[in-house]
DNA sequence: GTGAGTATTGCAATCGATTTCTTAATAGGT
DNA sequence: ACCTATTAAGAAATCGATTGCAATACTCAC
């Protein structure tokens, strides 16, 4: 049915070998040959067959890609740049949504790393680092978006959990509050850990004692920090100001304020991260940290691909991308000039 | 360096071609042999070659999707139910993100028609029923989701712009209004002229004589909702309800309104389409219209894999899902009960 | 015009799994 | 116990492109 290149040979009058010539390295193959076996590759609509190539060539021009969820714009978004990126390098993209499911996750890399891709892209919060690390010993060719692994073979672009975490409370703190609660993630995402991490040390660094009560844990949806925040308020923890581990999260929050009649940011000064479309469309507007996430797609697949073209480690495995605190009225103390 | 049929079949003793039936059909095989094999298997972690075997099967168990931007929630959102159905019948989902290219779009079909995918789905707005119908013809097999095609081959599942067009202008004339814009996207989108159309038959249907300059063009984004609201207020054109083709363009007649110190819905009712995440949470709430994305991108998987897998046309090769109008504060006459 | 050297091209092996065609082995019936 | 029917397993061809090696054609200098 399909025209093979055989075919090509045969109307053009040489080998199977001259077409492959023409269509790949050119090396020494004379202009009047390429011209003839191009004009009947056009005349017949001949394209490789991806299947052989990828067999004959061991590569197959594919990036896999592993997300939590495709429709999460954070998510969607590093997807972008990747896709773009990829099709830069002339690379397909095979993605992979998990629904949050690890069993998936492990099965979709085990899917994957036969020849159906040539490397891989995890934007995981949820696998270990020793799993990951595994991976990487057996020799699959991985990159990891949003946080650092400690492996010589392993590319990972990120930024800086606890830097922004620590300029968060730092404005919170400019803003006047001395007791900032703070919402968490999945207990075992490295995200929620990290943040958690910076937001003890950006209090350490203004001498204000924790307390323990000032956590609550909203699993990273809007439900969560809904239930979150009305637990707080059932407990009578005191607190002016919270600091959700993402935005979604803060939507809860505004929501249960709504229903509570706590003003933002009049009673409650509230900060999110990921500066989702939502954020700024919200009343109150919704302070939140930005993330540049499709130079983070772009450059895990530049580093990847240098690595697996050239076959040997990039220079700089590690690349660490500034995220950038965007101040809106959810944050801002009105009582200031 | 990786492990190979050979291996498995040299190591369980038995020939490359048992070891292929134990994987696949099982047919034949003694529960003994297979047993061993299976062992074998295991303590190799051989997986099979991708390549080799879509080579051999001429079968790729991939399906290929081209939408315009992987990070409009609702391209993310078909996304999402085409790879939780992919998932479950086994498939795996190459994406290709056109961002509205259509020289881009042209260069996937071909690059991923040649034996990269078994089967592919478009979700693009831009290209002409007649180029669509043509890649069908030369036997690609193609799904269409978001619009109709005349075309045996073409299984399409789409909602009917026209009938909830209407059900926009219906809801509108209820509130009390006779004076609606319409705020179009691109004109060639087969989107944009289906729901002008539907606007104009609701028009009809309430006797309202229509008038020219109520249709203005947006592009479908927000920058270009926030220049034909200002358009249509300089040229002092009368209307005191607008539909917007999509909710990105309303986003940009918030914002004009905002500026002009035009209240929604007092002074102008708004509605768009797509119930897009943001217009719940925006101020005043967004009415729009709601389609079924996930349930259109698992629809279309189903259709294509049983025409693949059965190798003859579906029954139902026409799917219309039903939408449904979500009315909320921005269309809403604040005088009526 | 001849020989050395290089530029083109073809032949045939190869990638790794699947599958048809055979052969060997087993089961079943009388 | 013997012959047939059926099942289990192996040998080898196959999918379609790439590529190392061999062969031929061509160029140029003397």
């Amino acid at each position: 049915m399909d025209i093979k290149i055989v075919d090509v040979a045969a109307k053009a009058g040489v080998s199977p070998a001259t077409v492959s010539r023409v269509l790949n390295n050119n090396s020494n193959v004379t202009s009047k040959t390429k011209d003839r076996v191009m004009q009947v590759i056009h005349e017949l609509g001949y394209q490789p067959n991806a299947a052989a190539k990828n067999l004959r060539s061991q590569k197959t021009m594919a990036i896999g890609v592993i997300v939590p969820e495709i429709n999460n714009s954070y998510y969607a978004e590093v997807i972008k740049g990747i896709e773009n990126q990829a099709y830069a390098l002339k690379y397909k993209v095979i993605i992979c949504d998990t629904s949050n499911n690890k069993e998936k996750e492990l099965e979709f890399i085990n899917l994957l790393m036969n020849k159906t891709v040539d490397c891989m892209i995890l934007v995981t919060p949820m696998m270990s680092d020793d799993e990951i690390c595994h991976w990487a010993d057996l020799d699959y060719s991985i990159g990891i978006v949003g946080r650092y692994i400690e492996h010589d073979k392993i590319p990972c672009v990120y930024t800086d959990n606890v830097k922004f975490s620590k300029e968060v409370v730092n404005h919170l703190v400019e803003q006047g509050h001395r007791e900032i609660a703070f919402l968490s993630g999945y207990a075992d995402a490295i995200d929620s850990y990290e943040r958690l991490e910076g937001y003890l040390k950006g209090l350490r660094e203004h001498h204000i004692p924790f307390r323990p009560e000032w956590i609550e844990n909203g699993n990273f949806n809007k439900q969560g920090g809904y239930e979150a925040l009305k637990r707080l308020v059932e407990k009578q923890v005191k607190f002016t100001a919270i600091y959700a581990a993402n935005d979604e999260m803060a939507l809860g929050i505004y929501q249960a304020c709504g229903e509570l009649g706590i003003k933002i940011p009049e009673q409650l000064a509230v900060i999110g991260v990921d500066n989702n479309r939502v954020s700024r469309y919200i009343t109150p507007q919704l302070s939140t940290v930005n993330q540049p996430k499709n130079k983070m797609g772009g450059a895990i697949v530049d580093r990847l691909i240098d690595q697996l073209e050239s076959g040997e480690m990039t220079e700089n495995r590690v690349i660490i991308l500034e995220s950038q605190l965007i101040v809106r009225d959810s944050s801002r103390n009105p009582a200031l000039p």
